[in-house]
DNA sequence: AGTGTTGGTCTCAATATGAGAGCAACAATC
DNA sequence: GATTGTTGCTCTCATATTGAGACCAACACT
């Protein structure tokens, strides 16, 4: 990976938008971000971009999910009109979830980041080693 | 912007990473992202990206972030590797905050999420609207 | 009749975050 | 020389947010 960044003239405008010279408090930017970046929202995105899945299949997907926060996840992302939510009225019943063109729109970004983290995850493991040696040698 | 995936080989298959077949508990690419989606991660990455910051001046710069949660969370930005933390012995003492290269390449991925909510705010919030008035609609 | 499955909600404990005080060591001001 | 201000923290305590698990209705299967 190289480090260089791809464009130059975004950078902290990116976070500024709408509002030059503003406090970061208001940006929208933040607003958006707030949904993708809960604790299971980019698992969940990552598997419903690779098909649809009911509920439960999710539930057993991600094992250490409570059935609380499956709901509400995907509630949020149902809401920000990333997933579409599709109720089978049958007995018992059957709801699916998918993304939507808007979902796999976001995804297509998200996924850069979800790659970065694949490849380099080794590289984040390494510097926390060296970061907690460091920190018990300054201890001794 | 386009909904297509860029890379159909990845998918579901990058939070997969290392152990096909298996539970995504342990994944190691939730290790990674936890740290990049707190809170305020993406936004101090952002600030980063454009140039240096002592304390004070982020913690001015993002008027809503508590002291607290300013130092931990540069702290695991220092610990994951991305960020480097320079004291210089002054008194009153100044410490400086910075991207490492590792920080940048991180950075060279999360820029297409936030370009991406910087672009598609508006449809988020029009997503937004539409299901809080559905939801309205039901409960007549 | 009993057991299991479905997608939820509700309650309550554990955890994470926010608000604010306190702190040591000086510099500048009055 | 006593006050006031600055720095980058940490500590305490109130408030969100999250997790663990019970409970639910309506059926199918044994």
């Amino acid at each position: 990976m190289d480090g260089r960044i791809a464009n130059l003239s975004m950078k902290l405008d990116v976070y500024r938008a709408m509002s030059p010279e503003q406090s970061l408090a208001d940006c929208p930017i933040r607003d958006v971000i707030q949904t993708i970046s809960g604790r299971w929202s980019s698992l969940l995105m990552s598997a419903l971009a690779e098909r649809s899945y009911r509920f439960g299949e999710l539930r057993r997907l991600v094992p250490d999910i409570s059935q609380r926060m499956l709901t509400q996840t995907l509630g949020e992302l149902q809401r920000d009109g990333y997933v579409h939510r599709e109720v089978f009225p049958t007995k018992p019943p059957k709801v699916e979830y998918s993304l939507t063109e808007f979902g796999r729109s976001m995804y297509g970004a998200l996924e850069h980041l979800l790659h970065w983290a694949e490849v380099n995850h080794g590289g984040v493991r390494q510097a926390r080693r060296r970061f907690d040696e460091a920190k018990n040698a300054a201890l001794t």
